[in-house]
DNA sequence: ATGAAAGCGCTAACAA
DNA sequence: TTGTTAGCGCTTTCAT
């Protein structure tokens, strides 16, 4: 038999208080004395009883949910994230609703539709791109690599990014370090704010080493994707046959840039070497396993809910960017 | 400004009827005339109205919500599943909840305990594991891949899986057609229904050929990792010298295979002939491709969503236990 | 420090 | 065919 749901009211009857004591205690606001509370959280421990979210939602007007927008979890850098979101977001006892957009404007539509029925609390986006839907939940909004755009977002909203910068330079500067002298660049094509600003970092490399900057040694993928990274090593290379290093701006494409070269019996990295982003765990087991700049997921996610957290709250929010810090990870590639 | 959520009874006012009428429309239960239903759906329209399902779950007891228990979503497999499945459900009307276990039976617990207070309407768990929580949570339940403990299970279930046997007999017997003698297997140890019925097929396959059955070609790994994949295959190679075919009863277990052969100079599929289980995406990768058992996410996904609504609505249900078919893929391993 | 009571927005039983 | 109304379980004034 289903073991009846315990309400509110039962519990107060169970420890002889009224229904409003027994939401205070719960809530930790009001008054109440030290006894009371004991023996309100002893009954409640006994009957192991959770509050129903669904009357409490109806009541204050917003549910313990929070919306995460992913656009493939089946990328394992958009899973990780979420997941460990997911965690962190589970033990400040909020749920987290994992929503798939599948890149499709109209399934992000969908889920907003829904969360917003469902009177989530605040929203986390996760992505690369910039669908540009105008979602009009007003709830608190982390947006995780990805700018918001300035008009049309009226509510409260964190953006938190990598030093892609940093990292593009890094990424090419360690290519340098380790000989070469003609570096080519695999990027997203588009406006997306994190590759370009990682593309900006190679630039800032080369010109720094006083490195030509040739257009020959571009090349702009339309999405990120294995396939889009082997076709542009090979496409690379025919347009320069004294390449001896590839920065690619995302480990997806790094990874299909190597298998071309396996493929193709180039070795790396002593004739080609290659630098990816983002660090997924691929990074080891591709032949040679891939160097790589470093993003935490763990301190993003950390952060991301935190500041969630704090917004729902009303707490003021600190800062409206959070930059952070990346690293080199020198493995068999390079 | 928020763009004022609207209600019902906002919605009756404009339309000029009750809100129990409106409630009717919505619902389509109960009668109203063809005029009625036209007006009030063209304001419904109109101002972008959506019931609020927290009053709405209140009231009925149950949310427009379902669970997915998956145990890791960085694994494709089960993410390309989640995602399958969220997607149908959405068209349904129903928001999935993609809940990340982590391999972790707390972690299963809290969310099985917010689904709870969450008013789920259903559960669908992904999984290969045998996670023995009694999860108490008496809804109806779709399990795949994974058989339900009989006892302990008091809500209405369906279990759904691939032709595990079969599968493996295919992937078996193409390696014998392929000529191979001598024959490895790689499986998970335990007892999960899965991957044994998968090494049973195996052992079908190897009997009906007339080849001898040898304890020294089998290997239970401890989990499904590439690392366990390498490892294993190291060590079939080393107990048997004319090994000329393996059967792994996962593609992350043959994916590592494939990774050991390669690192170490012994050709595939020249001198050792490689099969895998599932189809994931990176068979088409590995060097060489992987030959595979291919499972159909979206039929399995389908089916799981279809009787999973069935159930909820309260439609008998027509078969508690569904067996799909599945087909081999031959690529450069074999 | 605690209780009584008014809803939150919706569904469904009962009336009309 | 349509309207009236009583809650679903909870939070939160307003009393006490």
């Amino acid at each position: 038999m289903p073991p009846k749901k315990v309400t509110l009211e039962e519990i107060a009857q169970m420890a002889g208080v009224s229904i409003a004591t027994v939401s205070r205690v719960i809530n930790q606001n009001g008054r109440f004395s030290k006894e009371t509370e004991k023996r309100v959280k002893d009954i409640i421990e006994k009957y192991n009883y959770r509050p129903n979210q669904m009357a409490r939602g109806l009541r204050k007007n917003r549910g313990k949910v929070v919306g995460i927008i992913v656009p493939d979890v089946t990328n394992e850098f958009f899973a990780r994230m979420a997941v460990e979101m997911q965690v962190r977001l589970l033990r400040e006892d909020y749920m987290a609703i994992i929503c798939n957009t599948n890149e499709s404007a109209s399934i992000e539509k969908a889920h907003l539709s829904m969360l917003k029925s469902l009177l989530v609390s605040g929203l986390i986006y996760i992505t690369h791109e910039s669908i540009d839907v105008n979602h009009t939940l007003i709830v608190p909004t982390i947006y995780i690599d990805r700018e918001p755009s300035p008009n049309a977002n009226e509510s409260e909203h964190v953006f938190i990014e990598s030093e892609n910068y940093q990292g593009g330079y890094l990424a090419t500067r360690h290519l340098i370090d380790r000989g070469c002298q003609r570096i080519g660049i695999i990027s997203l094509e588009g406006k997306i704010s994190s590759h370009n600003n990682r593309f900006e970092g190679y630039l800032g490399a080369l010109k720094e080493a006083g490195l030509p900057i040739d257009k020959d040694l571009f090349f702009f993928t339309k999405a990120v994707t294995y396939e889009d990274g082997s076709l542009a090593m090979d496409n690379l290379l025919e347009k320069n046959n004294d390449l001896d290093g590839v920065f690619c701006t995302a480990d997806i494409l790094a990874l299909g840039a190597l298998q071309f070269l396996l493929r193709n019996d180039i070795n790396a990295p002593e004739e080609v070497k290659v630098v990816g982003f983002d660090d997924i765990s691929s990074c080891t087991r591709s032949i040679p396993p891939l160097s790589t700049i470093h993003q935490s997921v763990e301190l993003i996610a950390e952060l991301a809910v935190q500041n969630l957290i704090s917004m729902i709250n009303g707490d003021p929010t600190e800062k409206p960017y959070i930059k952070l810090p990346i690293s080199l990870i020198a493995r068999g590639s390079t």
